[in-house]
Parts: C-alpha cells; structure tokens; sequence
DNA sequence: AATTGTTGCACC
DNA sequence: AAACGGTGCAACAATT
C-alpha cells in the first residue's frame, strides 16, 4: 500500500493507494468502519461510458470521508474490481460530484445497475446548485469540483488540483483531454488528484447541505431534483437511435452544398468564409461601408449585416457557413457519438443554468435543433414497432405569468380561450405580431428598446406596446415590482417551489424573468417526475424546456399520448398549463411533418 | 502546439 | 427612465 498524504485546510488527508491486493483487507475495515457515507468519484479513459464494449474503461475507483481516501486501481484486476462493487454496495449513501456520471460508469464498467445506487446517491453539485446557482462569470461559486473546492474550501488546493491534470498533459507532451486514457497508474501527482476528489465532495455535502434554504428543504427540492436526476440518466442510458444512413446522406448533401458556395467565395478572394477578418477585408476592398460592431467594438460580420450587403460574395458565405454548420454540428456529432447498437447518449443535465433550467450536451444537442423543419430531428428513430411522440406545454411562460400575478385579463383571455397576442396588439393599436413580441418581451424582461430592434417598428410603436401591456395587465407589474423590491431587499428571490434565486443588484429588472423562468422549468420537471411514476420513462427520449419526446409502440401510440398528456397538464393557482400532443411515423422529424402539413 | 477568448448562430 | 432572460457548440484569432 502506497500512502500519500496533502493537507485540505491545513488538515491531514491521508489517501491510501492499493498496490496488491492483500491491501484489500485494510480497505475493507475502513470502509466497515465508516460505511454510513461515503465520498466516491472515479477515473476513466474519457467521458464515452456508452463504449465499455469498445475501449471505455474505469481506471480507479476512489473512496473517501473528510480526512482518508482509497484509491483502488479497478482497472489493474478483478480484485479491485470486486472490492470496490462490495464497497459500493457496503455505504449507507454515495457522495458523489456529478452523481449521474460516475452512477453510468460503475453501471458500465462494474455492473451495478442505475437502479441500484442511484436511490443512495447524493450528488454535491445539485447540493451546490440549490446553495447558489451561478457560475464563476456570473460572479457565483460555480458548480465544478474545482470552483466548489475553491470557492468554499481551500483556494491553493483548488488551484494546484485544477494545474495538476494539465501539468501531467505536457509531460506527456499530449492534449489535456488525451492524457486520461495513458496516465500511469502510478503517478504521484495523478494519484493525489484523484485520492482527493472524494475527500472534496464528502466535504463539500456536509458543508454545504445545511446551507440549502429552509424554504428549498420544506419543500423537498433536494429529494426530488435527485429523483429527477435519476430519471435523467434513465434517459441517457436508453439513448436514441440513430437513423445513420439518412444523418450520412445529409452529411454528405450539406459537404457538397458548402463546396459550391465556398468556390464562388474563393473567386471573390476569400479562402475561408468562416474569417471575419477576411470578410472584412474583401467588403471593405468592394466599397461596402461597415458600421456594425461586436460587443468588444470591432467590426460585425454576422447574419444581419451580410443581409445588408447586396453583393454575390454575401449569399456565398450564408449559404457556405451555414451548410457547414448543420453538417458538423448536427450531423456528424451524432454520428460520431453512436455506441456499438448505432444509439446515441445525450447527456441531460438536469440542474444547470441560474434558473434551474436543463441543458442537453453532448452528440445530441436537441435544444438548438433547428425549428420549424424536420431536416435534422428525422435522424432520430422511434424504436422498431413504435412511432414518435412529442407532447409540449402550450404557452407555459404566459400561463404561468398569469397564474402567479393573478392578473384578471390574462386568467380570462386563458380561461375563455381568447387571443392574448391580439389584446395586447389591440390595447396598443399595433399588429398582433408586434403584440406577440411584446407579450414575450415582458417575459425577458425586455424594453421597448428591444422591440424597436426585434419588431423593427418606430419608437413610439414600441413604447406604446410596452406601455399598453402595462396597462391592460396591471397585476403582471405588481408582481416585477414585489421581486425587484425582494431582489433589492434581500439580492435574492424565492420561487413558489422553494428555490432560492440570486439577482444581480445592478440588474434587477431580471427578477421577473428569472422566475417565470425558473418556475416554469419547475412545472416540467414535476411532470417528467410522474410520468416516471407511471411507469414511462423506458419511453421518454429527451427532455427540451416545455417538451418531452417518447417512442411509443404504434399500436397503443394514441392511448399513451392521452395518458402522458393528461399527467403532464397542471394547474397552478387555478390557471391550467394544458399539454398538447402529436404522433408521427418513426422519425422525430416526421411529427413535425404533420404538423405542416396540417396549417 | 495547445489553450483560451471572441464571434456567430442554433434554440426556448 | 430604462433595463433582452437562459443555454451549447464550431470556427477562428490571440495567447501561452
């Protein structure tokens, strides 16, 4: 056995390495002796735990409490390997930073089932994320291992932890991400970075746990934003599958696409349509005048600013750089991304932005498929005998806005079935297009500023919406002023679930959108969690902000989507959030079909 | 040569 | 008086 020792806080940790398995016995009565929790994190060869029947592998397994840690080198035999499942198996609770990751690779790699440790999991970055929210930029403690120990443990520590994996990279002279698979197993510095990590979490969740809001506790968010994180990695684990010969045709149609358009630049000079700098250039050779700029002041060359130029080169380098776009970004991500049974693992974070809000990464990012078409979406593939469902809130924020302010004209308008864009529209005299925006507007938080710039109308125009929405839904304000008077008060707010939601003091009038925001991610994740207690996750896909995709068996597709879309729908104070469904063939893509086919 | 910052663009 | 909220990813440019 191998003994490192570092301090945390001028405290001693000791970690213990196993070298031979007669180690294993020490190990043992450690963890008998402190089995009622205990801190775990593991190292692998990368962050692919869908591959362990192609090359994924869990280096080292480790354990620890707040002043000792083992380190079992799993991947060096069946030994360590089966002490560390016993260990598992053996704690009362499972500390872990990140829980669903390392729940995939001892799933994967060990086989333990999700089903198994995930009810004993506590994971310290959704403790750390009721705590406090934001990430470093936003002036927060962040949600990393490393933040965390930074923020509210051991600064130094933090530092040296966060150099030590890069440190390593260069002495290997490789990429910091290529370093996990090819590390020795005997490497001191290695070794201390990863006897530490579970030391840090074991730490951070007593320190932090009691810092958790009253109000978030009597709540039960804790309990349940761990349920849903679990339902998350259900999801994960099940993936989606990959229609790959129409993802290549399309690679390869989107290859060509942006080979034409990239020649036609290069008669024009410019070699690479992605280069501002180029584009830039050759403009400004042409006479064009640029005046738009970056939010670091330099020139723009974007989207809005192409439009303006009526110039062959300015159509070239649209249709090049987004041709390129769709096929890296949408295409050959997920191809890449396949495991071995052509199904790809997005990976659902269940608690992420400052609102709470989820984001999906990874070879699926499903947020920022592109709407209104079904090109990209129909790459992903009900399963065999089944066809695919979407079901989605219908104007959830809106709702929501008017269920929590109470405002009387907008329970109505959703109560009777009235056209809220058009009674904003006609209160201010504009089209109901620019009432919409308006409406959506307040939702942001948004001036009539913006709306001069969105709906592209007068200045007056844009006041009097602002104004006359104002007006018309006067409890809507009350509600702004109650959170700016608490965010000012107090540079928080607390949204009815419990959550507590920091607010920059120079940006207050973000309160507003913050809990309509929050709030709103709140409702689907308690529908995500009783569509679980029904028994449907094995067919839930992904989860994006008021819309949840299944795979349902063909021949009881309809009966399914009535169900889930009567768990789905809620009530907040009195105001339904219906919840609204449709069926396709076997792609995504295909239900977004219908749906044009209908208007 | 690898990492970090900037820009642009996809979405709710 | 006015205040556009929240994400992820690719490519290029600048920095180390």
């Amino acid at each position: 056995m191998r003994l490192i020792t570092h301090p945390i806080k001028r405290q001693i940790v000791r970690i213990h390495v196993a070298e031979t398995p007669w180690d294993l016995a020490q190990f043992v009565d450690w963890v008998e002796a402190n089995s009622t929790a205990l801190g775990f994190d593991t190292e692998t060869t990368g962050l692919d735990w869908w591959n362990a029947d192609r090359g994924f592998r869990c280096r080292l397994a480790q354990f620890g409490t707040a002043t000792e840690s083992w380190v079992l080198p799993v991947e060096a035999g069946e030994d360590y390997a089966e002490a560390a499942r016993w260990a598992l198996r053996q704690a009362g609770r499972l500390i872990i930073h990140n829980a669903n990751f390392d729940l995939h690779v001892v799933e994967a790699t060990l086989g333990i089932p999700l089903e198994e440790l995930a009810p004993k999991a506590i994971c310290t970055k959704i403790t750390a994320h009721l705590v406090d929210p934001r990430a470093v930029k936003e002036q927060g403690p962040g949600l990393k291992l490393e933040e965390l120990t930074k923020h509210y443990l051991d600064r130094d520590l933090a530092e040296q932890v966060k150099g030590s994996m890069t440190r390593i990279a260069k002495a290997y002279k490789v990429k910091k991400e290529d370093i996990w698979p090819i590390v020795s197993l005997s490497d001191e510095t290695f070794l201390l970075y990863a006897g530490m990590d579970p030391c840090l979490a074991y730490r951070l969740f007593h320190l932090l746990y009691p810092m958790i809001p009253l109000r978030s506790r009597r709540k039960g968010l804790f309990g349940w934003e761990h349920r849903l994180a679990y339902v998350c990695a259900l999801i994960e684990r099940t993936g989606y599958l990959l229609d790959a010969e129409y993802a290549e045709a399309r690679a390869a149609e989107l290859l060509a696409e942006q080979a034409k358009w990239e020649a036609v630049a290069a008669e024009f000079g410019v070699a690479n349509v992605n280069s501002s700098a180029q584009l830039i250039e050759a403009f400004t050779g042409f006479g064009v005048r640029l005046t738009k700029k970056t939010a670091k002041g330099n020139l723009a060359m974007d989207a809005e600013v192409l439009d303006a130029i009526d110039h062959p080169l300015a159509e070239a380098v649209k249709k090049a750089t987004k041709a390129g776009k769709w096929r890296s970004t949408w295409f050959e991500r997920a191809l890449s991304g396949r495991d071995s049974k052509g199904r790809v693992h997005a990976t659902l974070n269940s608690l992420q932005a400052r609102t709470a809000r989820m984001s999906i990464t990874g070879s699926v990012p499903a947020q920022t498929f592109p709407a209104g078409t079904g090109y990209v979406r129909h790459m992903f593939l009900a399963e065999e005998g089944h066809v695919t469902c979407c079901i989605d809130f219908a104007n959830m924020e809106l709702r929501f806005l008017a269920a929590e302010s109470g405002d009387p004209v907008m329970r109505d308008a959703f109560a009777n079935g009235k056209d809220l864009h058009q009674i904003t529209a006609d209160a201010a005299g504009v089209p109901r297009k620019v009432g919409k925006m308006g409406n959506f507007l307040i939702v942001f938080g948004g001036g009539w500023k913006a709306l001069v710039t969105q709906a592209k109308v007068l200045e007056d125009v844009a006041r009097r919406t602002i104004d006359a929405f104002g007006s018309t839904y006067t409890y809507v304000g009350k509600l702004a002023d109650r959170l700016m008077a608490e965010a000012r008060r107090t540079g928080f707010i607390y949204t009815s679930t419990g959550r507590r939601l920091p607010v920059d003091r120079g940006r207050l009038y973000a309160a507003q959108n913050y809990f309509i925001q929050s709030g709103s991610r709140d409702i689907t994740a308690r529908a995500v969690l009783r569509l679980h207690e029904a028994g449907y996750t094995k067919w839930m896909r992904l989860i994006i902000h008021d819309e949840i995709v299944f795979s349902f068996p063909k021949d009881r597709a309809e009966e399914l989507m009535r169900e889930a879309a009567k768990l789905m729908q809620f009530t907040v104070k009195g105001v339904e959030i219906p919840a609204d469904g449709e069926i396709g063939d076997r792609s995504w893509g295909s239900v977004l079909d219908l749906e044009d086919s209908k208007h």
